[in-house]
DNA sequence: TTGCGTTAGCGAAAGGTTTCGCTATACTGC
DNA sequence: GCAGTATAGCGAAACCTTTCGCTAACGCAA
């Protein structure tokens, strides 16, 4: 028995949750029509991968609305913060600021967003 | 067919793989003792999966040497780096800082850390 | 040299993910 | 109402990952 939500989505889940995140609650239809422009896969697929999602509780949806209404579970932000939570434990063994530290050192980042990392350091510190 | 170091390393490789960073270069028997510590596994089971991290190219070895001595093909910077880029292109499309702001507000950081990073935040700003 | 523990490898089972074919049902325009 | 199209679901195939049993080869001590 799975661990309930303790499963990072899959690679063709994460997708669908990309899709959804942009999309806003969407039919499978939609979903179907950007899935399908990326990987070439057919309707039933995207409607068995929605049913799995819906069953590992990656996805909810709204039962009354004809054609059936999903969304994604869990935000984009949420969903990002425990990726990272793993790739912490996984490969750093838990210290958070090795990541970040390689995420700034990858060099992408713009004064503006300099600046908001600093901000929010400035918070930190505050309140530990 | 694969495409040549395109994949990332899944759940258990992972796992080895943080082991050959803790270790070194090591012989399947000292790998084994401590993957069989975290979750009871056979040491066929970690002979194959070294066998299958060679074939993918993620681990070398050392045929030289007796027992065989495996390394890490990948530093561990290197691999959170690869990590990093594919959340970032799958959850976040692209935006690099998005991910760092989730990082530091999972707030984890101890003190000294923060100060570490805002050092950083420092020597960035000078660069750019 | 014979026997024993260790190392190495392989094939296939077990388990998870992704794909699709087939079927049923609902909706739409005639 | 009927035919044609879109939606929904299910089981199983195809594929990948992880696990192990079995076997072979090696090294070492009695």
């Amino acid at each position: 028995m799975r661990e309930l939500g303790s499963s990072q989505p899959t690679a063709v889940e994460l997708e669908i949750l990309r899709i959804l995140w942009e999309l806003g609650p969407s039919p499978v239809r939609d979903i179907h029509v950007r899935l399908a422009e990326a990987k070439g896969t057919n309707y039933s697929t995207t409607v068995k991968m929605l049913s799995v999602m819906l069953t590992k509780g990656l996805v909810k949806r709204d039962d009354q609305s004809t054609p059936l209404v999903y969304r994604a579970a869990m935000t984009r932000e949420r969903t990002a913060k425990k990726f990272l939570s793993e790739l912490i434990e996984k490969v750093y063994d838990g210290s958070a600021m090795s990541l970040v530290l390689q995420a700034l050192a990858s060099g992408k980042a713009s004064q503006a967003e300099i600046a908001e990392a600093r901000k929010l350091l400035d918070e930190m510190e505050g309140k530990s």
